[in-house]
DNA sequence: GCCGTTTTCGGCCCGACTGTTTTCAGTCG
């Protein structure tokens, strides 16, 4: 079995026994277990081979002979009677908001629900506020969160929800009770997706704030309105929570909201370690009670730094709070200079109207000149993509001669490198023959089809492609559409070992949607060597700065502008493509 | 089920909000 195909199972098992009303360590380490299984870099072959399995922190005894029998063959006893014991509906009742293992088990026990029919049909009767500790209210946030369970369980692209977010930080900030406001979560964190958006808030006078944010244009439904929080969901399914905190405590709940989970863990382990408890409200002595009137904090923090510091650490940068070595790192020392929006000097990977671009080649150029980039890129779909009208030899050849003439012009001063993004046909020969292909400045080689070949199929025709010496980079890894198709099945690894082998670039195609090779992949693999290239992927003069969310997912996996060809500047990146 | 220069047993992060309660359990993040 595969490994992602055990993260799943380890998952699956976690959801069994949390239902089952299982001691809820046992829960998470199932959980943390199966984190710690996809976050390995290595053959989990090599490494069951090795012996090495439990040495993994996180992966015990239990798990790691579970894991080796999968692995092996596929199947585990523990896991098929788990599933017979409980009815596969009950899990999805987990999905539907307000409703935790708790409650399932009551309503099971006192109607014989397990599913979201039966729940459904039982609200509607009035049976469920007839059970001891649930009422009529309840009655009614269980069907509403029935009706709603697709829109509120749906995550969002970092992009849409980023640019929902930003005017409410705005407007907060406007507000004159409001001294400091700022967004947390998976936001700040620059994750792929986002689930649903936190604003922290410092105020002495939370209640004009609270009433401006439940108070929302955009608003449809308050799901919370407190002391200190407010939640809300937007049209669309989209959640907010407002927190508004006395400004002494803001920097410990940004930290707090901030997180990650797993990050808040370990920092709390780490306040332990030193007599402390650490939460939203401040570092306190590790004995005292939130219920003393007199609880102090330990220090006084303006900032983050100041937490961070009083814990032994450097300031830990949003996008790393995710416990992938952050904590290590910062303990031991100071982070690397990851790489800014400013540092990215050009982009490649771009169309025009010649493919299936919206733009002409001059708009494009102008549009890049006009972001104050050195050069541009261009690389249009070859003849395989016939849906984009991809450019078969002639046109390419023109297009080629068009872009020579442009730069010999003068008209623009952004230089614009002349490409092309060949389809990797099924077999891993590319399509265009090596002739055309040499001449251009640089090769960007993608699979656009055939996407349901096997791993071992798919892993050999991209490496295939990667070893031709013409193929300068390799196009969105993994194909996946965030939220909407799941990546091709390929060995990322060894597409890895042969990109560095050849000297081939990975890119980071920054399209929101795709944001693939995907950061998780980036640290451990530029550590080896790889080179990057963060590409737009524009389709138009707009898409062009989409090369910000590919920044942002390059500083989650560790990238410093050295990892990064469109870092260089264009003289250095001539050097490097071989061109005049 | 995991983990350990205070540990191989007894911990495992901490607190707000809601609803249904007359003091708290469940859920969420």
């Amino acid at each position: 079995m595969l490994k992602t195909d055990i993260v799943a199972v380890l998952e699956d098992i976690a959801e069994l026994l949390e239902l089952k009303g299982e001691n809820p360590f046992k829960v998470r380490a199932y959980q943390s277990g199966a984190r710690a299984l996809e976050a390995m870099e290595e053959e989990l072959g090599d490494v069951i081979a090795d012996d090495r399995l439990g040495k993994i922190k996180g992966i015990g005894k239990a798990l790691v002979e579970k894991i080796t029998t999968l692995h092996e063959t596929g199947e585990l006893e523990y896991y098929d009677k788990l599933r017979d014991s409980v009815p596969a509906s009950m899990i999805e009742l987990l999905t539907i908001p307000n409703l935790g293992p708790k409650k399932i088990k009551k309503l099971h026990d006192a109607l014989g629900i397990d599913s979201i029919d039966s729940l459904r049909a039982a609200c509607e009767a009035g049976k469920v506020a007839e059970i001891p500790g649930f009422g009529a209210k309840t009655e009614e946030k269980l069907l509403s969160g029935i009706a709603n369970r697709e829109a509120y369980q749906a995550r969002h692209h970092w992009w849409e929800a980023a640019a929902v977010a930003e005017p409410i930080v705005e407007g907060l900030r406007e507000l004159p009770e409001v001294q400091r406001a700022e967004s947390a979560g998976s936001l700040r964190r620059m994750r792929e997706t986002v689930g649903d958006l936190d604003f922290i808030v410092a105020s002495t006078d939370p209640k004009p704030v609270m009433d401006w944010f439940v108070g929302l244009e955009e608003m449809v439904e308050v799901t919370a309105h407190g002391q200190t929080k407010s939640s809300v969901r937007f049209h669309g399914g989209l959640q907010a929570d407002l927190r508004v905190v006395p400004p002494e405590q803001f920097a410990f709940a940004l930290l707090h909201f901030t997180g990650s989970k797993d990050h808040n863990v370990r920092m709390r382990q780490r306040a332990l370690e030193r007599g402390w408890s650490l939460s939203e409200w401040g570092l306190f002595d590790k004995d005292s009670k939130p219920e003393d009137p007199d609880r102090q904090s330990v220090i006084v923090a303006e900032s983050e730094e100041e937490i961070y510091a009083k814990l032994d650490m450097k300031w830990v940068p949003p996008e790393l709070r995710e416990d992938r070595g952050e904590i290590e790192v910062g303990a031991k020392g100071s982070f690397p200079q990851l790489v800014e929006v400013e540092d990215i000097v050009g982009v490649f990977h771009n169309h025009t109207t010649a493919s299936d671009g919206r733009n002409t080649l001059e708009e494009m150029t102008a549009a890049a000149e006009a972001l104050g980039l050195e050069y541009l890129g261009i690389a249009d779909h070859s003849k395989a993509s016939f849906q984009a009208s991809g450019l078969e030899e002639e046109r390419l050849t023109a297009q080629i001669e068009k872009i020579r003439a442009l730069n010999a012009s003068g008209k623009f001063k952004c230089h614009v490198f002349a490409g092309s993004e060949v389809d990797i046909l099924k077999d891993g020969s590319l399509d265009f023959d090596n002739d055309m292909l040499a001449q251009l400045d640089y090769v960007v080689a993608s699979v656009h089809n055939a996407l349901t070949l096997t791993e071992e199929e798919m892993t050999a025709r991209i490496i295939r492609a990667i070893e031709n010496e013409h193929v300068t980079m390799l196009g969105h890894m993994t194909g996946r559409l965030l939220l909407r198709r799941e990546p091709y099945a390929v060995n990322v690894g060894k597409v890895i070992d042969a990109a560095i082998a050849n000297n081939t670039i990975i890119e980071l195609n920054a399209n929101p949607w795709r944001l693939d090779m995907d950061w998780r992949h980036w640290k451990a693999a530029s550590e080896k060597g790889l080179l990057c290239a963060i590409n737009p992927d524009a389709h138009d003069t707009d898409g062009l700065a989409l090369f910000v969310a590919g920044v942002n997912v390059a500083r989650k996996g560790w990238l410093e502008p050295r990892h990064i060809l469109n870092c260089r500047p264009l003289a250095e990146v001539k050097q490097y493509f071989g061109v005049e």
